[in-house]
DNA sequence: ATCCTCCGAAGACCCAGCTA
DNA sequence: TAGCTGGGTCTTCGGAGGAT
């Protein structure tokens, strides 16, 4: 035994199993049957997968939709509506690239990743649970996010990881509206764009707004996810969205074509203006004379680029890379278990891998107390060398130097 | 071709809220 | 209470594009 063995097993031993609530439950369990069930060949499974994600982090954020600070809108295809959109702008007019400034409803810092982050690990513990059972997943201890525990090998697999996710859009929820009217000189006019409260939020049903691109065009479609009934019931939209993928045979599909275009969008930047409903978009283009500036220099965005989707804003990949070469470290080397390291994302970090990841992905290491060794021979023969990265597991896409990180993630099979 | 200006992206650093 | 999270805000950097 030596201390860097305990190391790695005093934080097996301290992990706790991840218990997803019921509703959390049955609709990630929803979620995952309607991708097994899609024929759908234009969109990859593991961006289906990607795309389900995003379904239940809406879930988790609509849980919070409040009564003050929607939009009301004139000019939609329903007629008047009031939105409650999660970028900085109205949902229907940044879809035809015309900019009102609005702002996003994001729940507050310091929930976001604890959402984020524990609905990830719940959804992967139900693709590995419905892939054959081995590889048990665990909420970790500080430092180390998730562990993956695999005791069908010998010896058993033990992977640490960081979790780093965020959804890449959150679709806004919307209500019917009267079309409002006021006096002026020249007459009675139509109420354009403004701040209000929906006063009937817990005695009407709240929509899904969900563009969908036909003929060329982008076409306004909702679907009605249901009713909040109080301050208190945040878990409302989970069971609605279980019920609207129960009842509407159409939506999840719809959904999956529309959030694919948006994510081609976002890793090519394109005009494509579903561009304007992923997160980190960056500034309007065209921007509008009345947008709003931001105190001190520049102007509102948007979406900025804090709110990056995946593993995609910086801080976040450089306190993954320390966390990953910490926990690698202190864990190595181990006999207890095959040990491994690694990131876990919602997305593939589209933006900045090949600034942030492509020098680093190949590097492997050892330690040499002696600070003599130049070259891998002066090494002695059994030195083990280790690589920085056993893997970066998301949804979309694997990066990984090992095979039983290939196979375990391989969410194809 | 070179220089300059502008502006958005990223960085730095601090903050509040949450929780183990 | 320490350490985590994302957010706010100011600074720095560098690329695009216009002027020379």
């Amino acid at each position: 035994m030596n201390a860097k063995k305990d190391w790695v097993s005093s934080l097996v031993d301290k992990c706790n199993p991840l218990i997803p609530h019921a509703d959390e439950s049955r609709l990630i369990n929803k979620l995952l049957d309607e991708v097994d069930n899609l024929q759908n060949k234009q969109v990859g499974l593991r961006f289906q997968l990607a795309a389900a994600f995003d379904l239940l982090v809406a879930a988790a954020y609509y849980g919070s939709v409040a009564h003050a600070g929607w939009i009301y809108c004139p000019s939609s295809a329903f007629g008047a509506v009031m939105f409650y959109p999660y970028t900085n702008a109205c949902p229907i007019c940044a879809l035809k690239n015309e900019f009102v400034f609005h702002k996003a409803h994001k729940p507050q810092s310091g929930i976001i990743g604890a959402y984020t982050s524990r609905l990830l690990a719940l959804f992967i513990q139900e693709v590995l649970k419905r892939k054959n059972g081995a590889v048990k997943v665990f909420k970790g201890t500080e430092p180390v996010d998730i562990i993956f525990l695999d005791e069908t090998t010998l010896p058993a697999t033990v992977m640490f990881a960081e979790i780093k996710a965020a959804p890449l859009f959150t679709l806004p929820l919307m209500v019917q509206s009267q079309q409002l009217t006021m006096e002026t000189e020249a007459g009675i006019e139509s109420m354009p764009h403004h701040e209000t409260d929906n006063t009937q939020l817990f005695d009407k049903d709240l929509a899904i707004f969900l563009p969908f691109y036909d003929k060329n065009q982008w076409m306004e479609k909702s679907y009605v996810v249901g009713c909040k009934t109080g301050r208190e019931d945040t878990h409302w939209a989970y069971r609605g969205l279980e019920n609207l993928l129960n009842t509407d045979l159409e939506f999840f599909e719809s959904f999956v074509i529309t959030w694919h275009k948006a994510f081609e969008s976002y890793r090519e930047k394109s005009q494509n203006s579903i561009y304007w409903f992923t997160n980190a978009s960056g500034q309007p283009f065209p921007r509008p004379d009345d947008w709003p500036s931001r105190k001190g220099s520049g102007y509102e965005s948007v979406s900025d680029g804090k709110t990056s989707v995946g593993m995609d804003r910086t801080d976040d990949i450089k306190k993954a890379i320390y966390q990953v070469v910490k926990v690698g470290a202190e864990g190595r080397p181990t006999a207890n278990y095959s040990f491994k390291v690694g990131i876990v994302s919602n997305i593939q970090p589209v933006r900045h891998f090949d600034d942030y990841f492509a020098a680093l992905k190949d590097i492997i290491w050892t330690r040499d107390a002696t600070g003599q060794v130049k070259l891998a021979k002066q090494l002695p023969p059994e030195a083990e060398l280790y690589n920085l990265f056993d893997g970066i597991i998301t949804l979309t896409q694997n990066i990984a130097r090992d095979a039983w990180i290939e196979k375990t993630f391989d969410f194809l099979g």
